[in-house]
Order: C-alpha cells, then sequence, then structure tokens
RNA sequence: UGGGGGAUCGUCUAGUGGUAGGACUACGGACUCUGACUCCGUCAGCGGGGGUUCGAAUCCCUCUCCCCCAGCCA
C-alpha cells in the first residue's frame, strides 16, 4: 500500500516507532487490527485498519486479522465473514488471522499461573454485589469476602468452573490488584466468566470465557505484537494491560498506544445508532449507501484508494476531532476524477427539437472518455433531431452570469456543435415543455467553425438512442453536523428527509446499459456515480457517489441573496 | 468532586526556547468543448491570566472548557 502514500505525514506514532527502530528497542514492527466480530465494520474502522497496515508496511513487519471473539453471546460468523472482505476491500492483505479464541487454552494456563501466584481469586458473589463494592470515582472500593481465599480453594473452584459445574454467573475469577486504585479498572477487574454459552469458533469446548482485559494484552504477546494500537478510550486500561503482561510467563512485551477515533459530522458511528438505523427502517439495510459502514461506502461507489488516502489525511494524533465528511467525498473526487471514464446522462429532461436537423438521420460524433487522459479512449455518440438536456440548463429569464441556453442565446452540445435556442413550447400549466433550437453546421467539432466561443457548454443525450435508467442521488443522512449530540431530541429526528431521491427515468447516453455493477463513471457536468448491484441492462441502476464542486450553485445561491 | 486524556487558522494537522508552517475550506483571479480538473493569489490560529527568559505555542504557576472510566461489553 506504500505506494499509494509516498510522503506519509509525521505523526506520534510513526515517530515513535522510528525512534524504537533507531535505539534498537525494536527490530520489527508487527500490529494487529482486532475486531469484535459483533457487528459490521464502519468508516471509524478504516483509520484504524489503514494506521495499523500502513506502520507495520513502512517498517518492514506485518499486520494480523485478529477476531476479539471473546464474547459468545454478541458474535457471530457472518461478522467475521463481513469483516474479512471490508478489509480485503480496503486493499490490505492480512499476514495471519487470527482469532482470541484460538488462545483460549493458553489463556487458562495463564489464569492459572495467576492464581497459583496469588495474583487472581475466584469471587464467588453475584454481579451486584461486587459492582457495590467497587466503590465510586471518588470513593474507593471494598475488598471482596473472598478476595482472601487461599490459592488451592480458587484454583479448585476455577477448574470447577471450566468443567461446567458451576451455572453461569456463580462465579467469576478476578485479579487481585488494589481495590483503593484510583483507577477503577485496577479494582480487581474480572478476567473469566462463565457463559454456557455455544462459541462460533470452539463450539461447547468452554462453558468460561476470558474478558477483554485478559484476553488482549496476552493475545497480543502471543502473536509478537509490538504496537498494540488502539483507541483513547482504553488508555485508562493500559495499567493493566501492563501488569498482566508484567506478571504472566508471556513469549513478549507489546504496548499499548492509543489514539483518538475518527468522528464524522453528519453521521453517527456508534454500533448502537447504526443499528437502529437498520431495525427501524430508516434506511433499507446494512449496505444503503447513505450508511457510513463499509457495505454502504462500498455501494454509494467510495473507492478503497479514496478512503485509504483519506485517512492519512486527516492523521493520528490523541485529540479529539470531528473530519467534514465533505473531506471524504474531496477524496473520492480526487480519485475518480483521475481514472473515471465520462459519459452524458440527463438526469431531469426537456426534449429539444433541432429544426434544421434532418429528421431520421443519426450523426455519430467522437467523444473523448477523459479529458486529461487520451489512454481512455474515445466513443462515438449518436446526435440526432431529438435530444434530451438538462431541464436546468434552460432559463428563460436568466441571469446576466447564468452561460447555458436561453431564448435567442446560444450554448455548445458537449461533443457536438453550437446551437440555438429559438422558440420555446409550454403546456397548458406553463412548464417548459420542448424547445425549438437550430444548430450552427460549422460549429461542428473538430472543424475551424468550432473554435467560436460560446460561454457555456451542456451535456445532451439523443432522444433516439437514450437509455432509461433509474439513477439514486443520496445526500448526507443527517441535516445536522452532530446528530448524537442532541441531548434533546433523539438523533433519529435530524434524520435528512432529502437523503435519497430516486430519478425514475434519467436518460443515458447508449452503452451504459452495459455497466457492470460496481463500475465508475463521471457523468460529465453532474458527478461521479457507480452501477448499482441492483442494475442491469434491461433496468440500469446508477447510484450519484459524489457530485462535482459546483460554483455555479454557489453563485446562483449568492445571486439569490 | 478520584483517576486518565485533550485544547494551535472555520476544519484537520506540524512545530518541545529563536520569524507559527502545511493541507482542506472560504474568497479573488487565470484557463476551459465539464461553471469539473489544473494553475496563481488572498484571508485566517497558539483556550484565559500570571511568571521565568534577551526571546515562550514550547518551561513554571493558576484558571477554564471538552472527552473517557464505576459491564461478568469491547
Amino acid at each position: 500500500m506504500s505506494e499509494n502514500v509516498p510522503n506519509p505525514p509525521a505523526h506520534f506514532i510513526r515517530n515513535r516507532i522510528r525512534q524504537e527502530l533507531e535505539s534498537g528497542l525494536h527490530d520489527r514492527v508487527v500490529t494487529r487490527f482486532p475486531p469484535e466480530p459483533n457487528g459490521y465494520l464502519h468508516i471509524g474502522h478504516a483509520k484504524s485498519i489503514v494506521l495499523n497496515f500502513a506502520m507495520a508496511d513502512e517498517f518492514g513487519g506485518e499486520t494480523n486479522l485478529r477476531f476479539d471473539d471473546t464474547n459468545p453471546i454478541k458474535e457471530e460468523q457472518r461478522y467475521v465473514d463481513a469483516i474479512r472482505e471490508d478489509v480485503a476491500w480496503l486493499g490490505y492483505q492480512w499476514a495471519r488471522e487470527c482469532y482470541a479464541s484460538d488462545y483460549f487454552p493458553k489463556l487458562y494456563e495463564y489464569a492459572l499461573h495467576l492464581i497459583d501466584n496469588g495474583l487472581a481469586y475466584v469471587d464467588s458473589q453475584d454481579a451486584d454485589a461486587i459492582r457495590a463494592q467497587r466503590g465510586t470515582l471518588t470513593e474507593p472500593g471494598t475488598p471482596s469476602p473472598h478476595r482472601d481465599r487461599d490459592r488451592a480453594e480458587s484454583r479448585d473452584l476455577f477448574e470447577r468452573m471450566r468443567a461446567g459445574e458451576f451455572a453461569d454467573g456463580a462465579h467469576v475469577l478476578r485479579a487481585k490488584i488494589d481495590m483503593a486504585a484510583p483507577n477503577i479498572n485496577m479494582r480487581d477487574p474480572v478476567l473469566y466468566r462463565i457463559r454456557h454459552q455455544r462459541h462460533p469458533r470452539t463450539g461447547d469446548e468452554w462453558c468460561i470465557y476470558p474478558s477483554y482485559d485478559f484476553a488482549h494484552g496476552q493475545s497480543d504477546a502471543i502473536e509478537g505484537i509490538t504496537h498494540s494500537l488502539c483507541t483513547l478510550e482504553f488508555e485508562d486500561h493500559r495499567p493493566l494491560y501492563d501488569w498482566l503482561i508484567e506478571h504472566l510467563p508471556v513469549p513478549s512485551k507489546p504496548q499499548q498506544i492509543e489514539f483518538s477515533r475518527l468522528n464524522l459530522d453528519f453521521t453517527v458511528l456508534s454500533k448502537r445508532r447504526l443499528m437502529r438505523l437498520v431495525d427501524e427502517g430508516f434506511v433499507d439495510g446494512w449496505d444503503d449507501p447513505r450508511m457510513p459502514t463499509f457495505a454502504g461506502i462500498r455501494r454509494r461507489g467510495f473507492t478503497p484508494r479514496s478512503i485509504r488516502n483519506f485517512c492519512n489525511e486527516i492523521g493520528v494524533t490523541k485529540s479529539e476531532s470531528i473530519i467534514p465528511f465533505g473531506a471524504m467525498e474531496r477524496n473520492l473526487r480526487d480519485d475518480l476524477n483521475e481514472r473515471a471514464p465520462r459519459r452524458m446522462a440527463v438526469l431531469e429532461p426537456v426534449k429539444v427539437v433541432l429544426t434544421n436537423f434532418t429528421e431520421g438521420e443519426t450523426e455519430w460524433f467522437d467523444a473523448a472518455n477523459h479529458p486529461q487522459n487520451p489512454e481512455l479512449g474515445t466513443r462515438k455518440v449518436p446526435m440526432t433531431r431529438e435530444i434530451w438536456i438538462e431541464r436546468g440548463d434552460f432559463m428563460e429569464d436568466a441571469p446576466k452570469k447564468f452561460f447555458r441556453l436561453k431564448p435567442g442565446g446560444e450554448v455548445r452540445l458537449r461533443n457536438a456543435f453550437i446551437i440555438r435556442c429559438d422558440e420555446v413550447v409550454k403546456n397548458a400549466a406553463g412548464d417548459v415543455e420542448t424547445l425549438h433550437c437550430s444548430f450552427d453546421p460549422e460549429s461542428r467539432s473538430g472543424l475551424p467553425g468550432a473554435d467560436r466561443k460560446v460561454k457555456g457548454t451542456i451535456h445532451w443525450v439523443s432522444a433516439e438512442h437514450a437509455v432509461e435508467a433509474e439513477v439514486r442521488l443520496y445526500d448526507r443522512l443527517f441535516s445536522v453536523p452532530h446528530p448524537a449530540g442532541d441531548k434533546e431530541h433523539d438523533f433519529v429526528e435530524h434524520i435528512n428527509p432529502e437523503s435519497l431521491q430516486v430519478i425514475g427515468s434519467a436518460r443515458l447516453e447508449p452503452g451504459l446499459e452495459n455497466a457492470k455493477p460496481g463500475e465508475h463513471y463521471q457523468f460529465e457536468r453532474t458527478g461521479y456515480f457507480v452501477a448499482d448491484p441492483d442494475s442491469s441492462t434491461e433496468k440500469p441502476v446508477f447510484n450519484r457517489a459524489v457530485t462535482l464542486r459546483d460554483t455555479w450553485a454557489k453563485l446562483e445561491k449568492q445571486l439569490r441573496g
């Protein structure tokens, strides 16, 4: 992946690793991306994925994909499959696919080690009692009555927990650290709990499962992870992470480094909220193009490269930040601008009759597939007497700065010739129905007369050859920058009612009916589009991934005042 | 109110004693058979108050604000 980032920007983790390598603290970098398979990945995870793979890649190491599957109540195989697909889609190949559950036997041994050394004990109270004894933020906790249970008894109990002799919640294994610690994570945290629950990978082999704190660091150590990169909320867990590594006979000593998670405006990124959007039908599923999930942004038309570039652009720090959604869109434009073939498509059609164009005749024009990259070749587009143009490209009472079609005015038809609007035909309601225009034969593309300057150029599609298609225009899902930050209103109240606009019959240039799902095009002057999985030759469907920058829209807004 | 983090242009981010820099946005202009792209230019910042110093974003003191932690979730 490093070919995409010739000059990776410095950030504190990169700097720190560089120094460690120079000082000889490490001679290689091994990282891991450790999702819990209890939900789908979203754009927030992309930052972590890119960071982890980039660090290993840049410093000659490798990255594992490790599923943190320590809680079988919430985890499912389908999430594992989806996550695997998502990481690969982003463009990364992990060195090893690991599972915390691979280490259950080892972790069990480690637990025994702690018990035998008087560093862990079995507590036989229920969750409520343990909670009550934990103390509060300002008051220390009080020791469990079982805290000084002798090692042999704890060991016996723990072995019987493992053997399945007890019901869920009857006992728990706890580290014996410090009930008065100001850091609540150090107040004898739970290491193992009983869960008679079939595990997606280990089946019924285990009925006790390690907690995150007990599994994560030790898994890192077992895999030889040098840098365990995680988000800020785990900072409080680092003392525990280090404590366990220090007191256990683990094969290596990883270090945890925290960075701030990615936040985007005009969306939500918490699993709970995303779940509600799907469950309550605000979107059409996890892969709805408005969703910030990998499945969603992929279907929306975001490319892996644009996401990677975006992640590199935003940097890595410990300060919390909210990145404008537009930053992601710009990266998409930058990527697609370079490589997406251009096509003409009329979204809101209005008919134009070229009065001096021979009826029944078709003239084929050459059109470049890309204005800056001739390697993308050319194509032929048909011109006929009747064509479609964009309704918004005609204005009857046009302001001075309006460079498109107006009564008596001229405009160039992209790749073809210049036309003049001679007559406006309206229906009974007063809406423009048809425009009668005449074209200038001397101004055909390629001819000397084509050099004549007209201010505007618009796109068009031959009415006879037009391919009818469904086009889905997506906009931000929420109408406020921080939907989750409003304490007065439920975030769903801020859903943008116009986040999806379906155009039933857009008119596309012929050929586009053969677009394969996932193929990107720029519909000139309109935006970047991708063929949806729903698309077929019979009924093409395109999603608008992002609009083009539109300075006219801005100007128009200003003119209106 | 205990503990752990954070605060630099509108946004993101460099800068650990020596002229606060970059990117994005915005704005202005050039170019243009996409009002796109590209190019050029402009605006704009060290949370507040003290102190140390010839000199402070950086060191010291103090205040303020924001985030995280009291799951047998991760």
